[in-house]
DNA sequence: CCTACCGATCGGTAGG
DNA sequence: CCTACCGATCGGTAGG
């Protein structure tokens, strides 16, 4: 593999994980089996590195970008699959969440431009798809579009970059079948058994888009069947 | 002002502010106005003092809880109390949302531990009274009380969090009055004028609260017209 | 609470 | 891409 591109690679997990402080150049290049020394010949420094890294996911956020705002804008009526192109982007790599929002944590000013370069146009465009949707009458007239897109984003970012720690504290694992495998009746459960760990994170990703949804809408998405009144 | 006390608060400040690699003990020690090894006799360890910071967190945090609790399983039908006690925590000191974000990020396993312990109690409490509400037919009944009210924690600290940022770069000032001020017609804005800042974050505030009651009750909030059924 | 000091590690450079 | 090295800073200790 191209050298650049595992050095990416490798940075972006360390500075996703431990921070960009906590992560230090010589832990980087071990683990890509080089010299420090090398890896600054590379990256000229450590901070040239992190604005690769960063330019690496926004080049990767560029390639789904196109299909979400043809799904927003053009023909179909499915705000959902917006949501739906946003979760599964950061869900393919919870450390692009975790990076952003420590980046966010850590330099505001720096995030707050770029966010407002590459990210703000298009929340513009879902946010003139809503006010559409509210003057055909099918969104609620009280959804304040860029407000509630920025509350969507935060809530996705976030959801994925938290999710261990807050699903996983809080959610228990769904009654799957009434009494299926035998678990010792003595410990409430092993601290975290990836299957259990992945049905947090479902049923937290379908509230997650449900609160999206019924919030955005005003009836019930799916055809009415004929529902009270 | 008591020495461990003033302490606390400075370090509470810079591990929100840098997080806890990026603050240096040095730089604690030099804001306090004593030496470093003065603070290392109040604080065994950077690791202890970490702890310490937290446990005052979590402190403050049960000043809040019995007021939280009585609001959500009392007398009151009123859910949005309790989430105004909860916005209203973090509001009145984001450093508290930015300390527990950079934990669950630094620490997650540790974050999840705490988090079992101290908040998945009264969030079961506020899920058995969505449930009764459930079964009144006052809330939807899609709704999954933990992974909704987990949801909402998220959407809580992680905005206050990521305020400036997200809402600062994605959310214009409201129009406020027609065309009151003069505002000079090249620039697009002052980087970020502290009255235009706090407007944003009640816009964004506002639509956090509606997405929450929105996607949690069947109708208007406001007395129910005699519900369909 | 201080002065004085420690080994370890940090990002980065010289030179090949 | 390497070896060899740098000054600065890190958390922490000894001793008063």
């Amino acid at each position: 593999m191209d050298a650049r591109a595992e050095i990416l690679a490798v940075a972006m997990r360390a500075f996703a994980e431990r921070g960009f402080d906590g992560a230090s150049l010589q832990d980087i290049a071990d683990r890509v089996g080089i010299r420090k020394a090398s890896l600054l010949y590379h990256f000229e420094s450590k901070d040239l590195l992190r604005l690769a890294v960063l330019e690496q996911l926004l080049l990767r956020w560029n390639d789904v970008l196109p299909r979400l705002l043809m799904v927003a804008a053009g023909g179909g009526p499915r705000i959902g699959s917006v949501m739906d192109e946003l979760v599964q982007f950061f869900s393919a790599d919870p450390n692009r969440a975790r990076l952003l929002l420590r980046e966010i944590l850590d330099r505001p000013d720096d995030m707050r431009r770029l966010i407002g370069k590459h990210v703000a146009p298009w929340v513009k465009v879902v946010a003139d798809y809503i006010r559409e949707g509210q003057a055909r009458g099918e969104m609620h007239a009280t959804v304040d579009p860029e407000a509630y897109v920025q509350q969507v984003i935060n809530m996705v970012v976030s959801g994925v970059a938290t999710a261990s720690s807050l699903a996983g504290a809080l959610i228990d694992e769904p009654p799957v079948a009434a009494g299926k495998a035998s678990r010792p009746a003595g410990r409430r459960r092993a601290p975290t058994t990836p299957s259990a760990a992945s049905a947090r994170a479902e049923r937290s990703g379908k509230e997650l888009l449900r609160i999206a949804r019924e919030s955005l809408f005003r009836e019930r998405p799916t055809r009415a069947t004929k529902t009270a009144r």
